[in-house]
DNA sequence: TCAATTCGATAATGCGCATTATTTGCAGGG
DNA sequence: CCCTGCAAATAATGCGCATTATCGAATTGA
């Protein structure tokens, strides 16, 4: 026994046959009117099983095949040292789908990180070729680096809902509208009229959703939407007393524990006197914390999905060592644009609104 | 700017040079009597940044060079589904040395696990060549596995103390003995007489080790060992109150929370009445569940140390695609073991013996 | 002036595999 | 008897890179 690993020649010795007739016994294939013997098939088939012969990933990859190794590429640490392990659950989900693919997983953990946020940079774009496609999770988006992704053909599938690009890159993401028009909805149910949506407008995808749920829902009701933009726990719950709003959404990374705090300490009940629904899970669950009303975002099963369809790219494009034919996808639309829902969640920090003769008398 | 990615040939082609020429300028090394002169050199150099060339991590590992990835093998799913992330914090630290090592990390998520236990398997052994090294977690241990890793001179390191195999596996392990030790010194500083080890006897290194620092703890003290080996709760709270113990310590896997309930079922209050220290991080945090007392497992530190070192023996040993040149190691011994301290953890479930006059009166 | 160095760089090879082009052996047809 | 046709397999090539062997030119020494 060899104690370098076993190649294809070594079976190929073995079997009495060349190098090249091993490899079409493993691929199964006879492209070009090669054929090959059934007892011939028979010998390498047993050299192959004798050896213990297991091909090369890189080596496949390097000759134009495929190394079953699907890249995770995160915009943000993985794993962040302090602070909410946020990937975490994607990973859980990456994995097991991994594991019934598989498939090994790749994350790549070189990518210079310039202020805390990783480039795709055209290194960091080289080192992807290892992998037969790759996953991309995080906020950012630089249109240069998807635009070359997308040029090159390289199969790819973002976490998170993408808007941009004229819906062309393929995502799993989360319904966040629609979860949050629920939530609107189930506070509107508990007699509320006066809501409020606190936290910073930012430009990001969930926010941007979280913000339409809200306005459209509101609308729906014939409700005045009002928005709560502070950054300061204290001016927002502020301002939410003045307003006299009874019941508010907010998302996790608008410090939602603070807030109830700060509102508790100026002698609001949560939720007696005000509700606070949550849109997503909460960041920093504390011991002994809030059980928080709103809904989570199926985090572990966006990972599977995303992974999923990553795996269905690749077999769809990959294979063919000739990436510049770029052929019809047969992946139907509906499956490269997939939006989960947001299971609801029962918690503590909804009530009835306080002065209401209870649930929605007569909504406009 | 061709489409296909840009290799060695193309910056040679630019710089109007061999592809030979490009290699020996990335490499910086001329090993056998070749120079480079010095204005040649600024051209490759230029042609690359120009062209924004990286290697192939494939072709170079193919090579014989080296790919900048080490790999993470888990025994047990790495991100199991239900239940706790056992792996997670490992893996924030080792993630975090990855990114400064610049390194990307691979997951061998598809070794096929067998009864929920995975298999380094000759394929799977075949899978590692992709990565210059590997870490090992978990708890499974195949002689012939390991032999084999070591026949080949794969560079790996385990994550865990190993104390097979003469001590010639590399490995970054927690201190259990120590911290084991002091926690019966913290009980019986606190007046403790009667301790009791609750668990059962498994034959994994961390049991051993608790064991272990258990029963020295105790003779040093001249006390006399108490060991509570029921699987089953109800029984194991039984067995303490029928032995009259008022302390007792536990390793998390042995249910503690389910145990405190139970003794205090039982009208023992936990700590009042039993003191109860944990040999590590409980398992299933609960909400608003028990402060633990007792000592922490450095698992983060654990796998930033562990990926370092692997990146060192890499660095010792790889690089030299002759890997049967078995040359000394150039890392000391004792890196190549480390045991890592485990902190005191101050909870709540600890308190000074019921019946006793104070802090240790006169030890024996 | 011509061989002996030294300098500077290239051709050639192999890593392990997929794939294309080509060869060989052998039956049947004219 | 030679050529065509087909089955069966092999030789050859390239993927991108590291490395070894090799080569040409400039410089030196006597």
């Amino acid at each position: 026994m060899p104690r370098h690993r076993i190649t294809q020649s070594d079976v190929a010795a073995m079997a009495g046959v060349s190098q090249a007739t091993v490899s079409f016994v493993l691929n199964g294939n006879t492209p070009a009117g090669v054929r090959i013997g059934e007892e011939t098939r028979q010998r390498v088939l047993d050299a192959i099983r004798i050896t213990g012969y297991t091909a090369n990933p890189l080596a496949q990859r390097l000759a134009g095949g495929l190394t079953q190794i699907l890249g995770v590429f995160t915009y943000e640490a993985t794993f962040p040292r302090a602070g909410r392990d946020f990937y975490g659950p994607f990973l859980v989900g990456i994995e097991h789908a991994a594991e019934r693919l598989g498939v090994d997983l790749l994350l790549f953990t070189s990518a210079p990180a310039t202020g805390g946020r990783r480039q795709l940079t055209r290194d960091g774009w080289q080192r992807l070729g290892v992998a037969d496609g790759c996953l991309l999770l995080g906020q950012h988006e630089d249109r240069g680096e998807l635009q070359h992704l997308l040029d090159t053909n390289y199969p790819f599938v973002f976490i998170g809902k993408r808007g941009s690009d004229g819906g062309r890159l393929p995502y799993v993401g989360a319904d966040y509208v629609g979860a949050t028009t629920r939530q609107v909805d189930r506070l509107v149910a508990l007699g509320h009229r006066h809501l409020g949506y606190v936290g910073v407008r930012g430009t990001d995808q969930p926010t941007l959703d979280r913000v339409e749920g809200y306005r459209t829902a509101l609308k729906a009701r014939g409700l005045t939407p009002s928005f709560v933009e502070s950054d300061d726990v204290a001016t927002a719950a502020g301002e939410i007393l003045a307003r006299s709003l009874t019941a508010v959404v907010v998302a996790p990374e608008n410090h939602p524990e603070e807030l109830a705090d700060e509102l508790e300490r100026r002698g609001a009940r949560v939720p007696g006197d005000v509700s606070v629904l949550l849109l997503g899970q909460p960041h920093h669950p504390r011991r002994g914390g809030r059980r928080w009303s709103g809904f989570s975002v199926p985090r572990e099963e966006m990972g599977v999905r995303a992974l999923y369809l990553l795996s269905r790219l690749v077999a769809d494009d990959g294979g063919r060592r000739d990436r510049e034919t770029r052929r019809a996808s047969a992946v139907p639309d509906a499956e490269l644009h997939q939006l989960l829902n947001c299971p609801d969640v029962e918690g503590a920090t909804a009530a009835p609104a306080p002065s209401s003769a209870g649930p929605d008398p007569a909504s406009a």
